[in-house]
DNA sequence: CTTGGAAAAGGAAAATAGTCCTGCTATGCA
DNA sequence: TGCATAGCAGGACTATTTTCCTTTTCCAAG
C-alpha cells in the first residue's frame, strides 16, 4: 500500500534529515526547484492528486545518498532504523575491515535493515564458532552501535590493541581498566587495561 | 539510491510474488496491461529511461496488497526480511490479541520491519519486568516466528491452556510433554502437559 | 498442425509531471 | 529602512508516461 499522502511525506522527510527545504532539496537534486512545492501535489483546479516520478524521487535520493529502502521507512511513518552493514565475525579481527574507531570501512557487505537503531555507523557480525554460546551461537548475527555508550551489564564487542576481537558482558569499569565476563562460562573472564582497548561497540540486537 | 534497473526489477519481482507476470498485474491494478511492458521501459530509439509513475507503483502495490517498504525491500534486492507488528509482552497474554493458532489478530500495531524473518505471521513483543533477566531485560523487544519448528535450545514463546504467555528456553519434548527451562535461574523450570499448550513459536531476534 | 489465449512489440493520441516564468512573502543582513 | 535571497503560488509550455490500438510472438491444448 502506498498512498499519496505517504509519498510526499516521504519527500519531507527527506528533504528534512538532509537538512534543506522541499525546494533546496529539488535543486540540490538538479530538478527544478519547485519540482516539491506543496502547490504542485494536486492539480491547479484541486480535484485531482499529482504524484512526483519515480525519476525524480530517484535523483532526490541521490542528492540525499539515501537508499530507496531507508526513503521506504520515511515514507511509511514508522521512525527509526537504519540499513546496516553486515560482515563475518571472523573478519573482524583481521586488518582492513575497521579503523581505529571501531567503524567498518570498506563497502560491498550485505545490506540490513533494523529497527530502533539510530546510529550511523551500526553494523551486524555474523558469529563463527561456538566460544560465545550459549547465549551467541554459530551463525547468530548481532547488531552493533559504536556510538553508544555501553554500561554495565551490556554486551559488547571489544577490540583490543593486540588485534583481537571479542564479545563480552560489560563488568566493573574503572578509570584504568575494564572488567568483560565471558559469555561462556568454559572461559575465564578477562580484565583489560583501559589502553589496551582500541574500541568498544555495545550489542543492541542478536538473532536467536 | 534508486536505480532505473532496481525499480523495474521491484515491479517484476512484484509480479512474480503475486503470481502474475508484469501485464497481468498492470491490469490487476486497473492500468493498461502494456504499461509494465519490457518494451516501455526504455524509450522507442534507446536512448532514453523510462520510469514507471508513482501512482502506478502505487496501483500495483494496491492490487498485490504489499506495503511500501516491502516493495522497497524487492527492489533494493536484499533477499529476505518482512515487516513485522509490535505489541507489548503484557497484552500478549490478554484475550483479543491472538488467535488459538498463535498468530497475532487485529491491526494497528506499530510495523517494524526485520531480515531473515521469512515468516509470512511474524511478530515482536516487548518485554515486560524483570521475570525473563538477565536474558531479556524489560524493554527488550523479541521478534517470534510463529511457524519455524523450534528445537531443543531454542528461545520459545509459549502460551498455555490457562492464558499465560511466558517466553523460555526449550528443553526435553516428547510425546506427551514439554520441558520449559527458564530463563531466569530464580524461577522454576516447568514441565507442561502437550495438551495444555495452545501455541509455541520460536525467537528468532533480541534487542540485547 | 492448428487454434485459442496471454504476453509483449510498436506507434499515435491523451493524460500527467516537470520546466520556465512572474509575482508575492518572509527572513536575514547591512 | 532598504536590500538580497530563499521559499512558495500560479500559469503557460514542454517532456514524459499512460492509454488505446494493431500486430507479432510464444505456449499449451485440442
Amino acid at each position: 500500500m502506498l498512498t499519496h499522502s505517504q509519498i510526499w511525506r516521504g519527500v519531507d522527510r527527506l528533504a528534512e534529515r538532509t537538512g534543506l527545504s522541499p525546494s533546496g532539496l529539488a535543486r540540490q537534486a538538479g530538478l527544478d526547484p519547485t519540482t516539491f512545492n506543496p502547490s504542485k501535489r494536486i492539480s491547479a483546479d484541486g480535484t485531482k492528486l499529482r504524484w512526483p516520478s519515480t525519476e525524480s524521487i530517484a535523483k532526490a535520493l541521490a542528492a540525499a545518498r539515501l537508499g530507496f529502502e531507508d526513503f521506504a521507512a520515511l515514507a511509511a511513518g514508522a521512525a527509526g532504523g537504519r540499513s546496516v552493514p553486515l560482515i563475518g565475525f571472523a573478519q573482524a579481527g583481521s586488518h582492513g575491515y575497521f579503523d581505529d574507531a571501531g567503524f567498518p570501512v570498506g563497502a560491498g557487505w550485505e545490506e540490513v535493515r533494523f529497527p530502533g537503531v539510530d546510529d550511523e555507523d551500526a553494523y551486524a557480525l555474523e558469529i563463527a564458532g561456538d566460544s560465545m554460546a550459549p547465549v551467541y551461537r554459530d551463525g547468530d548475527r548481532i547488531v552493533v552501535a559504536p556510538h553508544a555508550a555501553p554500561r554495565r551489564g551490556d554486551r559488547v564487542v571489544v577490540k583490543t590493541r593486540s588485534g583481537e576481537v571479542m564479545a563480552k558482558e560489560l563488568g566493573r569499569v574503572t578509570n584504568q581498566s575494564v572488567e568483560l565476563v565471558s559469555l561462556n562460562p568454559a572461559y575465564d573472564n578477562r580484565v583489560l587495561d583501559t589502553a589496551d582497548i582500541v574500541w568498544m561497540a555495545r550489542i543492541v540486537w542478536a538473532s536467536q
